[in-house]
DNA sequence: AGGGGTACCTGCGGGC
DNA sequence: TGCCCGCAGGTACCCC
């Protein structure tokens, strides 16, 4: 589910909840949702919270990191210690002014994993200073396989899925089967720019919250970007530019939603 | 090497 | 109503 702009908004919402709280204890409802030894979160103090692609890293006392991916379903929520775990709660973490941390997950794919060093620190974050034109063009030179697929390469760059990938593309009119290394310098400065403007669309919105299992705010709020798709989900319904009905394709199991018409 | 298909899970909604 | 199928915001792993 969650794509940069809801780990993002998660991350910052944490922030300000979490920081400076020492944990007292961990329930592990689902084994396969915890990586690693659980007992040793027991007693530790939370630093700071960070994020990097759609990846979060919680960073505990004596160099110790709560590494967090939300895979489709995945929700993290801050509740008082009152508040019961429900079906799909995998994880608790108490705090020790009686606040809890809920990891959430309906389908099973995410994870928190203790381990000694952040993931995936070498990642190209779209929100980083890394991720410039100049990076961006030269990887697309070089890379054959579809548009689509490109954008959705976490080792190219991370933070896009599925819905602001097909937003991306619809805002800078090019088709999502288009051969990668085929886009036109135009295209690509399009693209480049329609990447950081529904990324930061996103993280202006909360996110996007569109079905009742799927993304959420730690305190229960809800994204609004949903309200803003472009093309994502439209199958059908008419282009926003042009009028034409929005198609759907498969593309390595994966929908793309787009305008014959408008994208090229 | 790189690309595609499948597996991991659960639940919902549509068609028959 | 019930069953079967396709679908879901992600990514790791297998195979060619």
């Amino acid at each position: 589910m969650p794509e940069l702009p809801e780990v993002e908004t998660i991350k910052n919402k944490l922030s300000k909840n979490i920081i400076g709280k020492n944990i007292s204890n961990i329930q592990i409802l689902s084994e396969k949702n915890f990586i690693g030894d659980s007992e040793k979160v027991i007693n530790k103090k939370i630093l700071d919270i960070s994020r990097i692609g759609k990846y979060l890293a919680i960073e505990l006392s004596d160099k110790y990191f709560l590494n967090i991916h939300l895979k489709m379903t995945g929700q993290i929520f801050i509740f008082n210690k009152n508040k019961k775990p429900d079906k799909n709660t995998r994880i608790v973490i108490y705090f020790s002014d009686n606040s809890v941390l809920f990891f959430n997950d309906l389908r099973k794919f995410g994870y928190i994993k203790l381990d000694k060093e952040k993931e995936k620190q070498y990642f190209i974050d779209i929100l980083s200073s890394k991720f410039t034109f100049e990076y961006f063009k030269e990887k697309s030179k070089k890379t054959k396989k579809p548009i689509k697929a490109f954008l959705l390469d976490q080792e190219i760059m991370a933070g896009l899925g599925n819905i602001y990938a097909n937003d991306a593309l619809f805002l800078s009119e090019i088709l999502p089967m288009r051969k990668t290394n085929g886009l036109t310098d135009d295209e690509i400065v399009k693209l480049f720019k329609s990447i950081i403007f529904v990324i930061n669309e996103g993280v202006k919105y909360g996110g996007a919250t569109a079905k009742d299992k799927g993304y959420v705010q730690p305190d229960g709020e809800h994204g609004q970007y949903q309200n803003y798709f472009k093309v994502y989900s439209r199958e059908g319904k008419k282009c926003l530019k042009c009028g034409t009905l929005i198609k759907r394709i498969k593309q390595n199991g994966r929908s793309s939603f787009f305008c014959s018409h408008c994208q090229k």
